[in-house]
Parts: C-alpha cells; sequence; structure tokens
DNA sequence: TGTACATCAGTGAACGCGCGTTCACTGATGTAC
DNA sequence: TGTACATCAGTGAACGCGCGTTCACTGATGTAC
C-alpha cells in the first residue's frame, strides 16, 4: 500500500496531485476512478495497488493536505515568542493557507468527518497526532503560567479553529461577503481576546 | 414543486423526514432515490413531482433543516434582554441543537457549501434570508451602544458561530474527547470575550 | 560482473451493480357554472 | 346539488450511464550469491 520504490512513489504522488485538481474542479462527486484515469493515464489496476480504493485514496489525499496546513500552523509558532503572538500567528496562518492553498483547503474543508474518514482512521490519525502534538506542546507553558486560558482538552482549539476554519469555508464556497485580507486583520485579535488568560506576561523582552 | 394540495405536502413532509433519518443512519451516499423509494414506498415519479431532482431534494431538507436550527437561535435571543446574555444563549442554543437534532446537525454541517447549493442557491437563501436579518437586528443597537465589538459583515458571525460549529462538528464525527456540555458550560463567556465591546452597558434594570 | 529470483509497479479489458431520471399513464382534488 | 373539466398527486416499468472493482497478466527494480 505504501510505496517501496521511487517510481512507485512517484506515480502515487502524481495520482494525489491530479486528485486533488480534479476535486478543485468539478468539486466532490468529479474525484472519480474513471475521471482519475481519464486525467493521469495510470492504469485503474496500478490505481488499486497503490490506494487499495476510492476511500482509500481519499483518505491518502486528505492525510496529505492535513499535514501541509497543521506544518503551516507550526512553522508561524516557530517565528512566535509569545502566547498573543503565538495565537495570532496561528490565525494568520491558517488564513494565508487557505488563500494560498485554495484546493488543498477545499478538500479538508469538505471531507472532515466524511464517508471514508472512519475506515482509514488510524492512518489520518497518524498524520496528524505528532503535529497536533507539537501545537499543544508549544501552548502549554503559557497555559501554565496562566497567559492562555485553562480550558478542557479540545476547547482552546475550538475557539481558536473554529473561527477561521468557519471563515474559509464560506469564503471557498464563494460567499461574496468574505474577505480573507480584512478577516486576517481583526480576527487575530479578537480570538486572542477569547482565549487569554487573566494573567499578563511577568516579563517583556524587545521592544 | 411546492405542493398545492395538503396531501402533497403530507407526502413531501414524510419524504423529507425518512431522508434524514436515511442520512442519519447512513451517512452521506446513503441518501439515494432508490434508498428513498425503497424507504418510503413513495414511487420515483412522485418523488420527481414534488422535489424535481436529488439535488433539489437535499436542497430542500437543507433548507428545513437549517430553518429549524435558526428559529433555535432566535427563540433563545427572544429570551435575552443584553448583549452578553444574547451571545451566550445563541452559543448554548447552538449545541443544545446539535445536541436534540443530531441528524438535521449533521445534515446542515456535512451539507455546507456541498454540491446542491449553488444549484440551488436562492431558494435557500430565502429561508434564511430573514431569520439572518432578524439575527442581525437584535444585534444592531448593542452594536450601536459599542458594547458589540464593530466589525465587517460577517466577522462577527464568524467569531460567535465558529467555535459552536467546529464543536458540533467533531462531536458529530464520534470524536470522543468533545463533551457537549462542558462546551455548553465553558464556550459562552470565551465568546462573549471576542466580541464584546469595550463600552459597559450605561443602565442595569433587573437584578 | 553476471545470473536468478523475489518483489514491486503497472496494464487494460471486463464485470455487475445501483444510481438518477423519464414517461405515458391513472387516480384524486378542487373549482366554475 | 350536480356535472364537467383543469390541475395536482402519484404510479412503476424501463432506460442508459458511469461508477468502483477485479484479475490474469507483463514489465521493471532491486538483491543475493
Amino acid at each position: 500500500m505504501s510505496p517501496k520504490q521511487q517510481r512507485g512513489e512517484a506515480t502515487a504522488d502524481r495520482v494525489l496531485a491530479a486528485a486533488l485538481d480534479l476535486y478543485a474542479a468539478q468539486g466532490p462527486g468529479g474525484l472519480t476512478m474513471t475521471a482519475l484515469i481519464a486525467e493521469t493515464g495510470v492504469s485503474s489496476g496500478s490505481l488499486y495497488h497503490h490506494f487499495g480504493s476510492v476511500d482509500g485514496l481519499a483518505a491518502a489525499l486528505y492525510s496529505r493536505c492535513m499535514s501541509e496546513l497543521l506544518d503551516a500552523l507550526i512553522a508561524a509558532l516557530k517565528r512566535s515568542r509569545t502566547a498573543r503572538t503565538g495565537v495570532r500567528a496561528l490565525v494568520e496562518a491558517y488564513l494565508r493557507f487557505a488563500q494560498d492553498n485554495r484546493p488543498a483547503a477545499c478538500f479538508i474543508h469538505a471531507s472532515s468527518y466524511a464517508g471514508f474518514l472512519p475506515a482509514h482512521a488510524e492512518r489520518i490519525a497518524e498524520a496528524k497526532a505528532s503535529r497536533m502534538r507539537w501545537i499543544a506542546d508549544w501552548l502549554r507553558p503559557y497555559v501554565e503560567a496562566g497567559q492562555v486560558v485553562a480550558l478542557p482538552d479540545p476547547l482552546t482549539e475550538m475557539l481558536v479553529i473554529g473561527p477561521v476554519a468557519e471563515t474559509s469555508r464560506r469564503w471557498l464556497a464563494g460567499a461574496p461577503d468574505v474577505d480573507l485580507t480584512i478577516a486576517a486583520r481583526l480576527l487575530p485579535e479578537r480570538i486572542w481576546q477569547s482565549v487569554r488568560g487573566e494573567c499578563p506576561p511577568q516579563d517583556r523582552t524587545g521592544r
């Protein structure tokens, strides 16, 4: 299922790229084996050799797109030195990812909690878990210091990701009243207000 | 397309109810004309007489579910007398709706921005628009008084709905770490913090 | 360096199934006079 | 109150299409001796 030769990996990559294009161009329902075979020239047998089924292919694509998104978020966090700038950077990075990687963002938002997920849950969790842990680890010290509010497990994530996910979703759907540039300017501070703790930071280095 | 006789409306209702059940039981992909015909005993011709196509049926179902959700939110707002309690009530009502109307919430969250929406956009907007306007009208005075932050059009909605939509979505997908009761206790105040304005309310009537 | 062999990668015709949709039709309901 | 007629509601057999998947096969790659 996972390629053991270079050319195998190459074709798998090529197929996934084409699948994403297809999805972006035709929407859900455009992503079919038949279309993928026609588009890439790869044979059906080869497709099944690599992905096992349509759901397997969708899961692989989802896993890949989600990893890219999380990597973008992590990269943004790495540049941040305070809780506030970190949270703000997370928000900005998410919105920028949606703008720069429309097809991937589309696929992620449409397939979250879709049919193929239960079947390939482990495969997907594998890619997500370590990256989510990294983000949680980054945040933890600030929570312990009281600069970020302490909430049961996924609630802080909901507060930060919720508004940007909803904004992205609506923008991706083509809503004319959503402007990602304006959102990226105004949402970060508002979202920070929703997760900031009672204690301000003790020491302020830098300007 | 819209029924002109009582029995017509009755069957349309019965079909939509069955469609929602089918969706809840089998997920997306379980909602097919074939399955609906088998489930309800209504003939295919009758189905097309009322809904025109599968997409038309999905649009009608979406429109109905969304109206129910928005009505629940409006009902919650009607009981509120301050900006803070209103926003908190909105959050609580959304989460309660998800818990009490799982199939409807499922369908709404999965189909938002799905394939059938562009085709039947007007039909859906019609049901949504007046209710959304009601909510916007409720909020406006508080925005003008500075108790709720003034943001470009959909951003306040994103801040309020985003976290609860994301929380519902994950709970509906069966994530074990999401507890709607805990969310309903902790999210309202946090979300209020994200949309509150600079000016506290001038007069406080009541206790 | 050459050969033998196991594994991986890729082919493409063929399959059956269930999907959405159509259409000529019958039966029920309401309305006008 | 009765009749005629238009419209609405509902039937169900039949259609073709494109989907996901299989399978017996060939070709390429890497590895062991």
